[in-house]
DNA sequence: TTGAAAGCGCTACCAA
DNA sequence: TTGGTAGCGCTTTCAA
């Protein structure tokens, strides 16, 4: 209170095209055609009309654009999580590819709910993007109905191998969690065990796990041993389930871990037991996190194409939007074998 | 070609609300008000509104709400990156906090690159959002000037100490500089040098570079050896700068890292060389990455608090919404010690 | 080559 | 408690 004028800042937008187009003494929808269609104009009206669009320091406005517009400049993106960096570089690339033809993305989370992931998605639509991209190829009945309503492309990204609503980009999880356990058994590794966190709804963690027991039946032994948790994937979370899964079978010679965070902590808390890696215990990680490879022993671990997917995903909207078909792609990746599971490369049967 | 209709799916958006209405047998706007102020509705129609919103999976577009009320729904935010994690975090704190408030976030990327911010800001500010949050005290001339003419409330995140468009949250990063020189010497480390990432407009990091440099002014020792580069700072680079640093400065037992990813590959190169640490050399970080505490030795690293910068940039940003004043906040973090500088807590003077 | 007019789907205000 | 009406700033026809 007191002589202010309260309240925060008015916003002022910018100028309007009317505006400009008074100040030229133009129609209005000339100065609109000056920007899309600036070849349909005289030369010299042109300079007059760019000089006062810069002289207002116009700004289209884009939300009045999409309204009048027949399509829409946005494509909203849902990942599980931004915190833990998962998705960080799909989306940075994912966006680099679509602002190159001026859309913008709109982003929302799931945080691996099922019932958040349907909150996001039908926040999203109410700004009818002109196309959608998501993590996971398993969804809610809901969010499957919004999206097929909408009618416009879905890209499904990181799984492959469900249903896709419409296209897809992605791996494939169960074979990332053989090629997992087949590199520890390749290794001389024989108790395979999985830990990490497994969240009820993460679908490619539990393709993941799949892949695990598959390879170990394929190889003629039991089913590894789980130390899982619905907690977020951190070191911490890691060293606690190792902890837990050592007493339970101490005979665990062998861990895929669901991402290189939880691998962190298991290396460190198998430090603290005094059971060397590789030596003792073989560690593989999933999705080659930036400090993997400086680590002591630094971690072996499968290295997503993050930024080919996000470039994918750009490419194949932009393809829809033109009028091509859907497309479902598998992306390879592969493993950095590094010292934590350096143990041979024969296998040798235990004494 | 063929048979088909060719083209993408056609966006059908969904139902509108005259046809809500029309189905229901009642104007427009009444359906309108049955979604905003429900409670001015006799409860019996109410419920048929309701019946025919869901049946018809009704979802507002935004769009056309932003164009025609007085404020849109839209909050615009600019980082330097979202690939290297650093403001994940942020980013992810501020959408929660405006999200409850029904805000949706809209992201650019700068790339640590003023006209890149520029264009992000400007692209950003054609959605005509309610306020823009971006990263950064100081910027180019042209962003000052459209959020200054925007006339909306412009939170400054994570830098504080300059002269701030209208509110600001962040650190002193001169301080934070000094702090890890000043860790450095309390341990014992006499001959400090900066090791990273050092952009030409990346501000926040030429200032803890500062920062070093006058904390050993203070100490009577004489300028920090440099080894930066103005590459993005991963763990090779650290290596490599450390590699070329040492060649220089064999004599330097101190390194103040301007990131957690540089200091790790820092660690990697000194291991490699034979240096000790912490015996031989100290080392700090900044950022507190995830893996930090599961390095050997443990990284010592300064700790930002994310999800308070982002917490509160969404609670400013509201609150100037509702009237509120513009106001700039220092918020506190901490050095993590760990063992990379655990030469001991006294200054013993060289031999 | 330019202008006029009709919406896009909604909110805001007024009248009933 | 409800309905009518005038825009928001632009794109998109169509006519001049």
């Amino acid at each position: 209170m007191g002589q202010g004028a309260g309240g925060g800042p008015q916003p002022r937008g910018g100028a309007t095209l009317a505006q400009v187009a008074a100040r030229v003494g133009v129609s209005l929808n000339t100065v609109s055609r000056a920007i899309r269609a600036p070849h349909t104009l005289r030369p010299e009206l042109l300079g007059r009309i760019a000089a006062a669009l810069d002289e207002l320091n116009y700004v289209p406005n884009r939300i009045a654009g999409s309204l009048a517009g027949t399509r829409s400049a946005l494509v909203g993106v849902v990942v599980s999580s931004l915190f833990h960096s998962e998705f960080a570089a799909v989306v940075e690339a994912l966006q680099t590819g679509l602002l190159a033809r001026d859309f913008q993305v709109m982003l929302g989370h799931s945080h691996y709910d099922p019932a958040r992931e349907a909150g996001a998605v039908r926040a999203l639509l109410g700004w009818r993007p002109a196309a959608m991209a998501l993590v996971g190829i398993d969804h809610h009945r809901d969010v499957s109905r919004m999206l097929g309503e909408a009618g416009i492309p879905v890209v499904q990204m990181w799984d492959v191998g469900g249903e896709a609503i419409d296209s897809a980009v992605g791996m494939d999880h169960v074979a990332i969690g053989r090629a997992q356990a087949e590199h520890l058994l390749a290794r001389g590794y024989r108790h395979v065990a999985v830990v990490g966190s497994l969240r009820p709804h993460d679908a490619r963690a539990h393709k993941r796990c799949r892949g695990v027991a598959q390879a170990l039946a394929a190889a003629g032994l039991g089913e590894p041993a789980l130390a899982t948790s619905a907690e977020p994937g951190d070191p911490d979370l890691g060293g606690r389930l190792v902890a837990e899964l050592l007493a339970r079978h101490p005979e665990v010679d062998g861990i895929a871990c669901n991402s290189d965070a939880v691998a962190y902590g298991v290396l460190r808390a198998l430090r603290a037991r005094g059971r060397r890696v590789p030596d003792d215990v073989g560690v593989v990680g999933f999705g080659d996190a930036e400090a993997s490879a400086c680590l002591v022993p630094a971690l072996t671990s499968v290295r997503p194409p993050r930024a080919a997917i996000g470039r994918l995903t750009a490419e194949i909207i932009l393809a829809r939007l033109e009028g091509a078909g859907p497309r479902q792609l598998e992306v390879a990746w592969d493993i950095l074998v590094r010292d934590s599971t350096a143990r041979g490369s024969t296998v040798s049967a235990p004494i």
